[in-house]
DNA sequence: TATACTTACTTACATAAAGTAACTTAATTA
DNA sequence: TAATTAAGTTACTTTATGTAAGTAAGTATA
């Protein structure tokens, strides 16, 4: 990969959006604080790669994840300051599809 | 991969998003038509992945394709009107990446 | 005229990312 | 005791991406 002449904080961001399921969960974590398995069922994720995600956006300052000393222990993910910030992206996507993306006749073959 | 409950335009808008490359070529074209090796070298994209790219986003009706028929012949890449109309989507990651993304130090090893 | 260079790709191969399914650990319920 | 749930992890397969070289058509250069 050469250089660019592209801003470097603009290409972090996209490589972090760009990401396959990032924006999905971002906008599934929305709609507030969430459990694992209920994120994994909502959108569809394997939860290989929802523990990945998980850890890179909390990496990222995106995503917090707070474990509730109850028992059963339960562990539960939101989003940060930084992450509710990108709310403004989702609709602007959201606002675009409504837009422009006719609906798709075909939903997916199962 | 499991069903959601997701709009189904909306996921359908963030899988072409999510895309590696797909901000970056969109963002590049935002600057006008351009020529195939021109947005290889701005984004630092393979030749491979770019044509792979160029070829989903015409299909999808953002990007189009014009051959003038000059000797050399040239080809030139352009964003449809569906395309350009994902500029708002693009500044809101911009005005994110402003406000939450700090500078990195470390500009990708070489 | 032969050689090298440019553009817009494609092909072959290597590595990285994502999907699938089974397993783990701890606690809970039937 | 056996089965279930939550939150992962592990092993293995498939898909996506990267790298490098090749191609075809035309241009410039020696």
């Amino acid at each position: 990969m050469a250089d660019t002449n592209i801003c470097p904080k603009f290409e972090k961001a996209l490589s972090i959006l760009n990401k396959r399921w990032t924006g999905l969960i971002v906008f599934q974590l929305l709609n507030g604080s969430q459990r694992f398995c209920n994120i994994e069922s909502e959108i569809g994720i394997s939860g290989r790669v929802l523990s990945e995600r998980l850890k890179d956006l909390e990496k990222e300052g995106i995503v917090q994840r707070k474990v509730y000393d109850e028992t059963p222990v339960r562990i539960e993910y939101s989003l940060t300051e930084k992450g509710t910030a990108l709310e403004p992206v989702l609709n602007e996507i959201q606002n675009w599809s409504d837009h422009w993306v006719e609906p798709q006749e075909e939903p997916v073959a199962k």
